[in-house]
DNA sequence: CTGACACTTGAGTCATGTTTCATCTTTTCC
DNA sequence: GGAAAAGATGAAACATGACTCAAGTGTCAG
C-alpha cells in the first residue's frame, strides 16, 4: 500500500493518555459532549465552559485531556474518519459491481450523515479550525477511493481515466447530496 | 419562474445606504478589506480592528455601514454570487451543446476560484456564520442549474432524470474539484 | 490502613475583541 | 460662503471566554 495511514501517536506533542479507566471514560465523555456542542452551536459559540457543562465535569478537567478547543476538533475529525470508513466498508463488502458499490456507498453515506449530523458539521467546520486535519481527512478518503477505482478500471468495469479526479468528483457529489438531502432536508 | 429572487432590500433592518459617493467608497473599501482579511485569516481571527486597519479607517467607521462582522459576511456572500454568476454566464453564452457548456463552465469556475480564493473561502465559511445566507447562495445556483438541465432534457440532449438531484451533484463536483485543484494545488 | 498517584475542582487571571459616543472634519447645496 | 447633513475618529466602556493553579477527592496496591 503506497500510503500508510498516518500514525495518530505521532501527532506533535500529544497529551499523555489517561492511565485508568476512569480517566478514559472522562475523556470520552468530554469528546462526546464536544461533538454535540460544537455540532449544534458551531466551533466559536461552543466554549470550554459549555462543553464541560454538557460533559458534567469542571473546566479544568478539560485541560487534562486536551490542549485546546482546536485539539478536540482534531480528535473529532479522526473519529469521524474512523467511523465513516467502518460504516462504508460494512455496507459495501462482498459487492463486486462498481455501480452497485457506488449506489450502496452513497446510501450508506446518507444514512450515516442523518445519524451523525453533528459529526458531519464538525468535520466541515474543521476546515476553518485546523485545515491540515481537514485536508488529511479528505486525502485519506481520496486515496482509498482512487484504489478501488483503479481496480475497477483494471478489470474493465470502468473506462480508463484520471482516478484521482474521479475520486474527488465522487466525493463532491456525496458531500453535496448529503448536505442537501440528509442535513437540510429530511427525505430520501 | 417559481422562485422569485429574494429582494436584497428586504433583508431585515438593513442599515441606511451611504448618501454620498465618499460614503459609498468607504463602504466598498471596508468590504474589500473584509474579503481579504476574512479570506486570509478566517472569520474569527479577522477582527473589526484588523479589517478597519486594512481598510485604513477607524473602528467606529465600520459601524456606520455594517451592524456586525456577520453582516459583512452576508454581504460578501451576495457579492460572490453576483460575480460568479456573471463570470459563468459570460463564459457559456452562445454555447448550445450541454457537454460543451458543462466543460466550459467548470473551467470558468476553476479560473474564478484561482482568481478569487478569498471570496471562495468566505462563502465556504459563511456556512458557520450565517447558514441561511449560505443555503440561499447554493439554492439560487441550484435553481438556475435545474432550469438549464431541464431545458437540455427537453430538447433531447439529456436523458430524463431528477434535475434537482443532478444540479446538486454537479455543484458538488465543481466545489470539490475547485477546492482540490484550484485552492490547494495550483495546477490544471 | 495508608501512602502514592491519578484524577478533579472552579474561582481567578489574563488577553482579546466588540461596540459606543462625544467630538471633529468634510461635503453638499442654497 | 456658510449652515446643515453626512461622514469619520479613536479611546474608553464593556463583555466574553480561554486557560491556570493551589487545593482538594477517589482509588488501589502493599
Amino acid at each position: 500500500m503506497a500510503n500508510a495511514p498516518i500514525e495518530e501517536a505521532s501527532l506533535p506533542s500529544a497529551l499523555p493518555a489517561p492511565k485508568t479507566s476512569r480517566g478514559e471514560r472522562t475523556r470520552q465523555r468530554i469528546l462526546d459532549a464536544a461533538e454535540r456542542d460544537i455540532g449544534r452551536r458551531g466551533f466559536s459559540d461552543a466554549s470550554i465552559s459549555t462543553i464541560t457543562q454538557e460533559a458534567a465535569v469542571a473546566q479544568g478537567t478539560f485541560y487534562l485531556y486536551f490542549r485546546s478547543k482546536e485539539d478536540v476538533m482534531r480528535e473529532l475529525v479522526l473519529r469521524m474518519g474512523r467511523r465513516l470508513r467502518r460504516h462504508l466498508t460494512l455496507a459495501t463488502t462482498g459487492l463486486t459491481h462498481r455501480l452497485e458499490i457506488e449506489k450502496r456507498g452513497l446510501h450508506a453515506f446518507l444514512s450515516f450523515v442523518r445519524d451523525n449530523p453533528n459529526l458531519y458539521r464538525v468535520v466541515a467546520e474543521s476546515q476553518f479550525v485546523d485545515e491540515a486535519a481537514y485536508q488529511r481527512y479528505y486525502h485519506d478518503f481520496a486515496n482509498n477511493y482512487r484504489q478501488v477505482l483503479s481496480a475497477a478500471e483494471g478489470d474493465g468495469q470502468l473506462s480508463p481515466g484520471d482516478a484521482e479526479l474521479r475520486a474527488w468528483a465522487l466525493m463532491g457529489i456525496s458531500d453535496f447530496i448529503g448536505r442537501r438531502y440528509a442535513l437540510w432536508d429530511k427525505e430520501a
